[in-house]
DNA sequence: AACATGGGCAACCGCCTCGCT
DNA sequence: TAGCGAGGCGGTTGCCCATGT
């Protein structure tokens, strides 16, 4: 037997509100202040929820509230709020004067976790790592045919209960092992494994891990100079991860040792990124394991990327939600100064910051 | 032109917290 | 101190519109 509803829901109105219950609401708290919502519908003459006009009051009716695209700024303060506190979407709220909390979340939801997906996307590629996606292979919304390139992301319920994950740590892969992940977790066949998408909160923390454990020898430019002046700015953007992602050069440039450990320098980024990839021939030996390579086209083709068209954004993070039992040991992630990264894990986190928003 | 798909976002749901009795 | 209820919060859903085929 669950709880009671907050209000008799019979014969209440549902969906979007229109302008007259709009003007109703903001009449009403305007003459009576905020409060005692479960009473206003009735008090103010209205066919909602006491939850719904609160809602409604608080994401869209206050006229404090700022409307309309988030500024750099902001996205910036999202991102380090983020990393720190999680989907703590009213503390981040908090610190971002006339946004709301379910504004931010959407926001986030929708472009920023997107934006960090793609870079560790590059880091694993540079790393050899294997192939991450979120999820399965979805289906298309009306056949079981082959897979098409991503798909809109998939709407389940799926409690927290169902998400908890036990651990973790940045340094550990997440691979879910369970029985019911065995069919999520595809063999690829070419030796080549699919892993598990953390939640994006553990996700940025893998992301800064990757970044932050890459060992540069000390005649090579800082990681910042490799990765983000003048690296992933091009080759992140919207057109260059998911249309020109070619290796036909990556393969030419010493992008690991035998250890597995980044060896890039500025001056191999900045060559690679010069060639236009028509005097280099691919070299398929070298693609990492998981990834497949379009002689045809010359493109990458990475099983799970966008290429392959089988990612799902929600699955990954819904899948393993490990934001809320980790949260205090992920605090540490980006912008604790005082973690061991040192000074030149701050310039890291700068410059990481600094390209997303670019 | 019609349909399918994807993106964005407002709104809803259900659990949790906290204050009051 | 336990029970109750209001409010708050994060996750999820559903709708609308844009874009692609």
């Amino acid at each position: 037997m669950g709880r009671a509803p907050c209000c008799e829901k019979v014969g209440l109105n549902r969906g979007r509100w229109t302008a007259e219950e709009d003007d109703i609401l903001t009449k009403y708290i305007q003459a009576n202040g905020e409060g005692s919502w479960r009473s206003l519908p009735k008090n103010a003459g209205l066919l909602r929820c006491g939850k719904s006009c609160r809602l409604r009051w608080v994401n869209y009716l206050k006229s404090d509230l700022k409307r309309g695209k988030f500024s750099s700024d902001e996205d910036e303060t999202i991102i380090k709020l983020h990393s720190s506190l999680g989907n703590r979407w009213c503390l981040i709220a908090s610190h971002l004067p006339g946004r709301t909390d379910n504004e931010i979340k959407n926001y986030w939801n929708s472009h920023l976790s997107r934006q960090i997906y793609k870079f560790r996307k590059i880091i694993q590629q540079l790393n050899h790592e294997p192939v991450v996606v979120d999820q399965p292979v979805p289906k298309s919304r009306t056949t079981d045919v082959a897979p098409k390139p991503p798909v809109k992301r998939t709407r389940k319920s799926i409690t927290k209960k169902d998400t908890k994950v036990p651990d973790n740590s940045p340094d550990q892969k997440v691979v879910d092992k369970s029985p019911e992940s065995a069919t999520s977790s595809r063999d690829l066949g070419n030796g080549g494994s699919l892993v598990i998408m953390p939640a994006t909160p553990a996700l940025e923390e893998d992301v800064m891990s990757s970044m932050i454990n890459l060992d540069i020898p000390e005649d090579k430019e800082t990681m910042d100079d490799i990765f983000l002046s003048s690296f992933l700015d091009d080759i992140v953007s919207d057109q260059g991860l998911e249309a020109d992602l070619n290796l036909q050069t990556l393969n030419q440039v010493p992008v690991g040792d035998p250890n597995g450990e980044l060896l890039l320098s500025n001056a191999d980024v900045e060559n690679w990124l010069m060639d236009d990839g028509n005097t280099i021939m691919p070299n398929p030996s070298l693609m990492p394991e998981g990834e497949k390579y379009d002689l045809k086209n010359g493109e990458l083709d990475v099983l799970g990327w966008d290429c392959g068209g089988n990612m799902d954004w929600d699955g990954g993070f819904e899948d393993q939600n490990l934001w809320d039992s980790e949260d205090e040991k992920l605090f540490s992630g980006l912008w604790e100064t005082s973690c061991d990264k040192g000074d030149d894990g701050d310039h890291k986190q700068d410059a990481i910051v600094e390209w997303l928003f670019s």
